[in-house]
DNA sequence: GCTTAGGCACTGCCATTGGCAGTATGTCAA
DNA sequence: TTGACATACTGCCAATGGCAGTGCCTAAGC
């Protein structure tokens, strides 16, 4: 009777869209929500058979071949059970990046170490913003499964793709301010208060 | 023999600026790590003894009054340990957001639920962004603990405001645009392409 | 017609984490 | 001297992460 956990709503979300396997609903939570709600395939499939137990989906057993599926739709009482869901307050945004703890702690180690994790974020920054390029152009495309949906996920493409942009824009002027270091101690006279500004 | 988990480097991380006992160690993970490398308090008590039993640090059992503190201090061994794990390539950055969530299933809900969930992440991220700017006064005072690491820390509280300004900018943008709607399903002409350029 | 690579459809297992509750002592101010 | 609040932990259990393993299906290539 205990209410259901955030990874629960998302999975109803994804069934208030329309009815999945199992396997798809996993693919879909690392592909669509993944960007800002990240879990494991794994348990999305314990997950959805919660969702059956509590009223909130159902499911049915088909047959590819000789090898079973299961496909969950979304119940009425699901319906309403996300929409009282979409009322409620958000738990804080949280961020997890361990390259900002080796930038924190980067005056245990060397300078390179400092500009080799800098660069990679940056890396990684634009690569999530060639991801998130390719995902915009794909909402032109009139077959698009979501099209119902497409104009509301506009807001969290934007979302991502600020996001990014601002990574790869620090990381890139941090990386600047870094390489004019004499080391990660010894940062020469460089003025960390007009970091601050702005 | 296994690898030391992120949380044991962070907790290294701090032993490598001064001695803590586990209570100020758990303070501390809060209070500036958990701006970008969350963790409960609870495990830092396990993760601190971890470092002990494999060398990375010591631990002494201090008195005050008739309780007793653990307090820990890193070992040379330690040292090598995080200069090394500072050469090396970091997981890939993650951010959990529920409200996002929320904003990306809206069509299950009512307008008024998503501009709530929008105007709730505004006010989140101007709430850390005034904490922000009073952490960045604090680097002024000179009897400031940790003046020798406050440049750096310049990096990191950069990246924060960046992120956190970033967020509220976006929301801000976000609540402007749905309160043009009709509803969630029906956005009147509203032009999503036009939302998503630059 | 046969093989094989890759996608589909899961289950098991276990270490790590989150989060809450509980215990007990120390300190400072009213 | 009585709270209130800070210090200093421990226990417990549900949720999560992450990897490995099983087996079937499909389409491409020889």
């Amino acid at each position: 009777m205990s209410a259901l956990s955030g990874t629960g709503y998302a999975v109803i979300g994804l069934l208030s869209v329309r009815s999945w396997s199992t396997y798809e609903l996993a693919q879909q939570v690392q592909r669509s929500l993944g960007w800002f709600w990240p879990r494991t395939e794994r348990k999305i499939y314990d997950e959805a058979r919660r969702l059956v137990e509590r009223g909130y989906a159902s499911s049915a057993n088909e047959m590819v071949g000789r090898r079973r599926r299961t496909m969950y739709s979304i119940t009425p009482a699901g319906r309403t059970a996300l929409a009282e869901w979409l009322g409620a307050d958000s738990a804080p945004m949280k961020l997890e990046s361990e390259a900002l703890v080796r930038v924190f702690f980067a005056d245990g180690g060397s300078l390179d170490d400092l500009l080799a994790t800098l660069e990679g974020m940056r890396a990684e920054a634009e690569e999530k913003l060639t991801v998130l390029w390719g995902m915009a152009e794909a909402l032109d495309e009139p077959a698009y499964e979501f099209s119902r949906r497409l104009q509301i996920n506009a807001l969290g493409l934007r979302f991502q793709l600020d996001h990014h942009r601002m990574v790869a824009e620090w990381a890139t002027w941090a990386y600047e301010q870094a390489a004019g270091w004499n080391s990660t101690i010894d940062l020469g006279g460089w003025d960390w208060r007009n970091a601050l500004r702005s």
